[in-house]
DNA sequence: GCCGTTTTCGGCCCGACTGTTTTCAGTCG
């Protein structure tokens, strides 16, 4: 069980707790050891009680309930709170906007128990009756509760990935003569996917029999050339059956999405079949057309011109910037952070972005201890060179648009990275308005997740994306690809326009710990669906390069 | 429930924002 899973328990503890009322300190002290065990920078399983106890924050009783939840999944004290709580209550939680005193006065006074019933209640103008609730409390209610059920059914790209892996795995080793592989939204590296897609050439009844063997997949529909089913996941599988020689013409067409189809079969319908799907292109007179681009924007146009961009790649990316240390909320060190990057990543710099001061939640960085942080990375760079850490921020971009130090703190650093982290209910106006007064900041390097959206769990604030990126090229503003797999924020469908207007990109991992690097891969992804090649990629720049442009940018800045 | 003593129990307690109030409670990052 890692962390999360962990640290998500001992939340659920802590809210199903306020929701029963239940001494508040007590309340408190499961959430803060849920806070306490995902910061933890080792795995709880590999520790022992006393280890564990001996954490600030977590002592025995909690430690006992880390191990409880480790060897059998859950703890007596949880079981209990679970028994008692209606599954549409522990929906409920879910929802952005509501906690649990809100969902107390919606259970006990307003009578709901199911997510169903309260939409059905905001629609009928009821919630409006509760007590601490309003129109415009009640219109938040029911945007979210729509938000949640439009996410029904659909996976993270990240959190497929885990299981579709080992599924494919499988179905190699017990098929070997067979070919399969990917396709679909899956094999197009779509951020949010509704099934996984696999195309194979193995015989259908085997390989039904294979999963009907399992008790850990079920069968939801299979057709003469089909097979949908579930993991114990709730992952949905799609198996598309095809021969050896339709195997290229299938696979292209179970890639493409529909409007990218649709392009093609106006050159040429039916489709020509080929041994490969470079083979097909050609046929159909076009370069050969990567997966992840096959959305139907102008991908089939640039192919017919011979102008299609050369996709960046994990390996062109020779540093990362965004990402966060102890000195804020990061899990690890500066020192960890550092090595993890040159040793095991390879990479040549690692730009650190701590939190800014305003951002209290997150132990932001007071003008005195970015002093403190300066001089260790000062001492690291001595140790690491030619590695080298360059001093940046994630500048909160207050509610006016201002950054969050005065401009003597601000010129210091080598790169500013502001991003809005409160106040995320602004209107498009307002928002545009606040992150254009940000970009016009002449110490802003570049602008952080610009939408804040968590896919499937919160819609971003409504932009003027046009506005926004017109600035950004106005100004020489970078934007950020933020590559966490919730955020994915520059949307790839976004990229090409700031493209077009020279706007230079960069796959941030926005890690908080050394394997959150790794997160760059999704930001990869992202950036091959936006179009985007190495050389427009900020942190694609050696280190000579990347430094070379931060003092520019420094220096156009005291003019 | 955790912590730090006052060694056996009492004190703990983000803050900004928002929407609801008419002085504050709930939620969030």
């Amino acid at each position: 069980m890692e962390n999360k899973a962990i640290a998500k328990a001992f939340k659920l503890c802590s809210q199903l707790m306020e929701l029963f009322n239940e001494n508040p300190f007590r309340t408190k002290a499961m959430a803060s050891a849920s806070f306490k065990i995902d910061k933890l920078p080792f795995p709880a399983v590999d520790a022992s009680l006393e280890e564990l106890s001996e954490q600030p924050g977590i002592g025995k009783s909690t430690a006992d309930k880390v191990l409880s939840l480790i060897h059998n999944g859950s703890f007596p004290e949880l079981d209990k709170l679970i028994a008692k709580t209606p599954t549409g209550i522990m929906e409920m939680l879910s929802i952005k906007g509501l906690g649990p005193k809100k969902i107390q006065i919606i259970w006990h006074d307003l009578g709901i128990e199911t997510v169903g019933e309260l939409l059905y209640a905001c629609n009928e103008n009821r919630l409006v009756e509760a007590k601490g609730f309003g129109l415009k409390t009640q219109e938040e209610i029911r945007k979210a509760i729509e938000f949640a059920n439009a996410a029904q059914g659909l996976f993270l790209y990240a959190k497929a990935e885990k299981v579709a892996m080992p599924f494919m795995q499988r179905l190699a080793t017990t098929f070997p003569d067979a070919m399969h592989t990917f396709t679909g939204e899956f094999r197009r590296k779509c951020e949010i996917i509704s099934s996984v897609d696999i195309l194979t050439s193995a015989p259908i009844a085997e390989v039904a029999q294979m999963l009907a063997n399992d008790d850990s997949y079920t069968l939801l529909e299979q057709f003469d050339a089909s097979i949908q089913f579930t993991d114990v996941y709730a992952g949905k599988y799609q198996l598309l059956f095809t021969s050896a020689k339709e195997f290229a013409i299938d696979l292209l067409i179970s890639t493409g999405s529909d409007a990218h189809l649709q392009q093609l079969k106006a050159l040429q319908d039916p489709l020509p079949n080929g041994q490969t799907e470079t083979e097909i292109y050609q046929a159909l007179g076009l370069k050969y057309i990567a997966p992840e681009l096959r959305e139907g924007l102008r991908e089939v146009q640039w192919a017919k011109e011979d102008k299609l961009p050369e996709l960046i790649n994990f390996a062109d990316l020779k540093g990362t910037l965004h990402n966060h240390s102890t000195y804020s909320d990061g899990v690890h060190s500066l020192a960890q952070m550092a090595s993890y990057c040159k040793d095991q990543l390879g990479l040549e710099y690692l730009g650190i972005c701590d939190h800014s001061k305003t951002a209290v939640y997150a132990n932001g960085l007071s003008i005195e201890r970015l002093a403190e942080q300066w001089k260790e990375i000062d001492l690291l760079n001595e140790q690491l060179a030619p590695f080298k850490i360059f001093k940046g921020i994630e500048s909160d971009i207050l509610a006016d648009g201002s950054l969050d130090y005065p401009d003597e703190i601000l010129q210091q650093f080598d790169f500013v990275v502001a991003s809005v982290h409160s106040n995320l209910r602004m209107d498009e106006e307002k928002a545009t308005q606040r992150l254009i007064k940000a970009i016009e900041n002449p110490y802003t390097t570049m602008l952080g997740h610009p939408t804040g959206r968590l896919l499937l769990s919160r819609a971003g604030y409504p932009l003027d994306f046009k506005k926004v990126i017109d600035a950004c090229a106005a100004h020489a503003v970078v934007i950020e690809i933020n590559a966490n797999p919730l955020r994915l924020d520059l949307d790839w469908r976004w990229q090409q326009y700031a493209l077009e207007k020279g706007v230079i990109l960069s796959v941030n991992p926005d890690a908080h710990r050394t394997e959150g690097l790794l997160d760059m891969h999704y930001g990869i992804y992202a950036a091959r669906k936006g179009g985007l090649s190495a050389p427009h990629c900020l942190n694609a720049l050696t280190k000579d390069e990347i430094e070379t442009y931060f003092s520019n940018r420094r220096k156009n800045n005291t003019k």
